[in-house]
DNA sequence: TTGGAATGTCAACAAAGCTGACGTATTGTT
DNA sequence: AACAATACGTCAGCTTTGTTGACATTCCAA
């Protein structure tokens, strides 16, 4: 399908040509730019990656997770992930429990240090977004959620409604 | 701001709390993947990767442009982009030719080879865009779009927009 | 005409992903 | 009790894609 130039193939999507969808790619490509650009800023200055943030973000919304979990909802291999780990916990920034139930698991948190820096970078990705929010207005951003979870791969929307029920 | 728990600061944003905002950054992280993981496929059967996904994008979307047009689009060094350029002429999807008026340009155009290339990309990418704004429905993807478009820098919104007045 | 700015290329390096192999501790199964 | 499976960590080496630095060519303006 879509092989042709303006192909409105289909009753219920007259309002999708293919110009009007690659320019939703286009949005969606200069948008995460945007999106990462000012954690990236501050990370720049401390000698940390976006890989960093992304660990830092999801210890903190989801604390004593385990590696592997961790694992899954980040989509990286342990050696990957671990490296990042490594040296957070060496700089302590996480700290990493062995667990109650499961002696084989660890258990990460954030440490004060490592929550400050969560923080610092969370508050500079969202003035971005609450401000791109309040331009855009309430239902704008509810359309903007509709989309962007029906993006997502399947098992990836499952790790964002888990966390969504856990939020609400 | 920010910096407490629920901030519902101001009162035109009543409808943004930390916590949904934190899930419309977890959103857009998880669509995110969704929406390259398609294109990534295919790349990784033919030795290619996102770069050059992107560089094949742009020059499909504005054929002739020069490399320092396509660094100012992609936001990476020029080093960064000639090495992708390099293979993709080398392997005869994308021709360079020396500019008339300056000869210091090089002007980009897709071969018959890279065109090839590029539909089958935008079309597997297209294809879940499609999908994702079907179930959205017309009124969401206006949101979608709206908060996107917010959420550029100021430059980059201007490289979006001169392209969207290009093709509407 | 000459020196500086702009454009693009080559080389070397860094971040962060990957695979594969292996070791250790713990848990679960038979 | 023995054995397989799981969770985690680590070493080694590779790929992609970003970076800076050095350099050649071309254009333009003083």
């Amino acid at each position: 399908m879509s092989q042709g130039g303006q192909s409105q193939s289909g009753q219920s999507l007259l309002f999708l040509t293919d110009e009007q969808v690659r320019k939703g790619i286009e949005a969606m490509f200069f948008a995460y730019r945007g999106f990462t650009a000012d954690p990236d800023r501050i990370l720049q200055t401390k000698a940390y990656g976006r890989a960093h943030h992304r660990a830092v973000h999801f210890i903190h919304r989801s604390p004593g997770t385990t590696v592997n979990n961790l694992l899954n909802i980040l989509g990286v291999t342990k050696q990957s992930l671990n490296r990042v780990l490594r040296t957070l916990i060496a700089d302590g920034l996480v700290s990493s429990t062995v667990g109650r139930a499961d002696k084989r698991e660890r258990h990460l948190h954030l440490t004060d240090k490592g929550a400050a820096l969560e923080r610092e970078l969370s508050d500079a990705q969202r003035d971005r977004m609450r401000s791109a929010y309040r331009r855009a207005g309430p239902e704008a951003v509810a359309g903007f959620r509709e989309v962007l979870e029906a993006m997502m791969d399947e098992d990836m929307r499952h790790h964002y409604v888990a966390i969504k029920d856990r939020t609400d």
